[in-house]
DNA sequence: CACTACAATGGTGTTTTCACCCAATTTCTA
DNA sequence: TAGAAATTGGGTGAAAACACCATTGTAGTG
């Protein structure tokens, strides 16, 4: 009987989840409510066998997480639970080292069907949530190995891109930044090329798909 | 015993308040994908008590809904789920006739003292949402009344906050909602006064948060 | 009818954003 | 170790966004 933890700040949908997992026949050896919870509540004499991680979370993210169980418990399983289906999201936590990717507006069956999967099969991509991926999924190789189309922001362009969703003008930005406004200029440039956006609005929307600001 | 809908596009989160509102004595008569799906398996003969309504949904969101409930079943009564606890969705809804608003990250000790509450009471506004509303909800009287306080966006001013929240210009919008571009500098500036936005990110941002724009 | 309110529009000027070209320094890497 | 790439920074000009003020027409209201 495989040993689950859920973890996901919204208590009614680890509810949920909770239910179906057990009707499903596995044990929930416990739930969390972010990252840093989940840690401090996993026992290494006690390991699960898969973590239903969701991605967007307080305090530490569900990224954060899968990189952490990587390095610490590389045998707990992750399959990642997302509220949007961007290419970026998927490919960036397949890379943190999750096993699978499923939406939380998806049907019941396919959280059973992606569960199974990952247990037994050690994977599960399924249709890959809307046909996106297939070009990417190719060069994912042993999940160890580095996807050249993904787009990586570096923790300058995170923090800029985290103030660009703010009403500061990019003046302010460089202050708070402790750069000069050129140097905003060139993270702004660099981000509409990565991004392929066009203006400050586009670089915003992408970062709520994928839920770099939280709000 | 109480008869139940859950209406929320999220398939797992309505299991998780299907079992829980199980156990808390309750009957689930039917579970709907979004407005317009709850409107077609709504059966006249057999109303419910209560309805579990989120907002943000496809096809026919919570606002659409529990207006039209107000009009055709006053008698449903009508409690809000929402992701986040903004002060304008929280009157807006309550507006269209909610006799609640729980978030949905919530403990489920709170959900059932909010069902419980309204099904007796006949409404629950708890320590209302992180103490906002404390204000407004003094005028808030048999909850058909007005709010002076409450955001309204016109048709035009919603079609082009929309719009705001893509990379095209103000003249591009402009033409898209065949006005003059001028019209379009109306509507931004009432909606940065309406809205206490500055610049068009706030905007995005105000559109974002109230799910006016889907992602 | 006069008065008010509001939606649509225009003019003008400032600030912010964006595009394009370029340079010095560091860091990575073949 | 030489060259490539990344980081930070500069200048300029055009386009977009924002502020403020004013006019017209229309709908509603006392």
């Amino acid at each position: 009987m495989a040993k689950i933890v859920l973890t996901d700040d919204h208590v009614l949908l680890r509810n949920g989840l909770a239910s179906l997992v057990h009707t499903l026949g596995y044990t929930v050896l416990f739930e969390a409510d972010n990252g840093k919870d989940f840690i401090s509540k996993l026992k290494p004499a006690n390991l699960p066998d898969l973590i239903l991680l969701d991605i967007n979370m307080p305090e530490m993210d569900g990224y954060e997480t899968a990189q952490w169980l990587r390095q610490n418990h590389p045998s707990v399983k992750v399959l990642a639970l997302s509220m949007y289906d961007n290419e970026s999201s998927i490919i960036r936590m397949l890379k943190c080292g999750a096993r699978g990717y499923i939406l939380k507006d998806c049907d019941p069956k396919e959280l059973q069907t992606a569960l199974d999967a990952v247990l037994t099969k050690g994977f599960h991509y399924s249709e890959m949530v809307s046909g996106k991926l297939i070009h990417a999924v190719n060069s994912l190789g042993d999940g160890t190995s580095e996807i050249k189309t993904l787009i990586e922001l570096n923790e300058k362009e995170m923090e800029f891109l985290k103030y660009a969703c703010t009403e500061l003008t990019y003046k302010e930005i460089a202050d708070k930044m402790f750069v000069s406004p050129r140097t905003i200029d060139s993270y702004r440039d660099s981000l509409f090329e990565k991004l392929k956006a066009k203006t400050r609005v586009g670089l915003v929307m992408y970062a709520v798909k994928n839920g770099i600001v939280r709000f």
